[in-house]
DNA sequence: TCAAAAGTGTTCAAGTTACACCCATGT
DNA sequence: ACATGGGTGTAACTTGAACACTTTTGA
């Protein structure tokens, strides 16, 4: 089926194998945690890495990510970007294969995560990543390097919490991402000064006894103020 | 040759072509520029695009994109970082092909461009770019909303001047980036007081009467403190 | 009643903005 | 001598950093 698309330009090209992996951050309230897998193909059947797939001809490479994605986490509408193109001649000994990866913040409230059983996925502390097949530990690094940077200017830390979430969670994330404590007075202050989390009546006791306001992310409204130039920055 | 390396994994995946595209921008004092050429294939030959190949069996996608860009200007060592992936599948009506951008930056005063005249290539002023084919007027706006975010926060706008360049000029270079005007004493004083410029004894007298000195960035000692936690940001 | 985390305000330093005048030089 | 762009300083304001005490409540 394939094979009666062939190019009718372009005769002098070679194609290649094109893949997409996913780097698959999560927070638990201890820390960042990254999703990975056991292979289930050869080459390097067993060994850990980060999930990934060949791109079908009939889909576009967005679409490979999302796909995959839903496979193996069965979450839809998970946050993600792409992170960089992986295309050293000789990456994959299996053969040439150029990687699209791709980064993807994930909720680890969400209930139907149905990842860890189904697949042999295990979530590991940033800290305790083992190696991994390819270039993945490089993929990994990358990602990482990205959220760092991204996280400081764009307001994805929201995707990793809860849709309600107390400040102190909040800024535990902020102090994971940056590897660094934060001063609670000046974070409150500095987050509730951009008006972008919604109060609620609610508290959070899951972590004191007094119990922590939850609040949610205004996606609209930040929304609006970033079209009139309002930085997020923290 | 190229079929004699047949993968002796991944039997069921189907291989795509591959292509890089290069977005190169410049400034000249007007303003900035973007670099097109006339396609010289089918489809479309003729029509205005971003240059670009398809990537090699033998080689990388980075390395095709160095390639290229040497070989439609000249010019060997040039500022370029990935741009993104463009996967669409409908994009390219010649085939699928999965396209690869990158964007790059140019310094106009580099004696050796060459691509002008042999590649009927033309800088276009930002405002008056044409249409282009297939997906290129997305990867322009892309790469120039990239450039945008970076040259506030990485002093990237140093390549795209000439070796010894004055702080009018540099300013000039941020307005058009920026497209506002910035005040004069206080982007002089806030670039100076990152020490990453060097002063020389020149001066550059082809914009005013009494000359105004230049400057030369000092990539190495900015690495130094960038090491040390130093955020560049204008 | 106490332990443990949540919540709150002020002061000081640093950085950013706004703004006006003199300087050097070629014509 | 004058027109043109280059160069400089200061005051008001805004922002970020540092820092200590009170509140709530379950055990």
């Amino acid at each position: 089926m394939a094979a009666s698309k062939k190019p009718v330009f372009y005769a002098e090209a070679t194609p290649v194998l094109v893949a997409i992996d996913c780097i698959i951050f999560g927070f638990d309230n201890e820390g960042l945690k990254l999703l990975l897998f056991k292979r289930k193909v050869e080459p390097f059947r067993n060994e850990w890495s980060v999930i990934g797939s060949f791109v079908n001809p009939l889909e576009s490479v967005d679409a490979a990510a999302v796909r995959v994605l839903e496979e193996y986490t069965g979450l839809k509408s998970i946050f993600m970007e792409p992170l960089g193109c992986y295309g050293e001649v000789d990456r994959d000994p299996g053969a040439r294969v150029i990687s699209q990866a791709y980064f993807a913040l994930i909720r680890l409230d969400e209930e139907d995560i149905r990842t860890v059983e189904t697949h042999q996925a295990h979530w590991f502390d940033l800290h305790s990543i083992p190696p991994l097949i390819l270039d993945h530990n490089r993929m990994v690094a990358d990602a990482l390097e990205k959220l760092h940077r991204k996280a400081r200017y764009r307001p994805i830390g929201f995707e990793l919490l809860p849709q309600k979430f107390s400040i102190p969670q909040l800024q535990a994330l902020y102090e994971a991402i940056y590897q660094r404590e934060l001063d609670r007075r000046n974070f409150r202050k500095k987050i509730l000064s951009m008006n972008i989390l919604d109060k609620l009546e609610e508290k959070d006791k899951s972590s004191s006894r007094k119990g922590a306001y939850l609040y949610r992310f205004n996606k609209k409204r930040y929304g609006e103020m970033a079209e009139k130039g309002f930085d997020f920055q923290i």
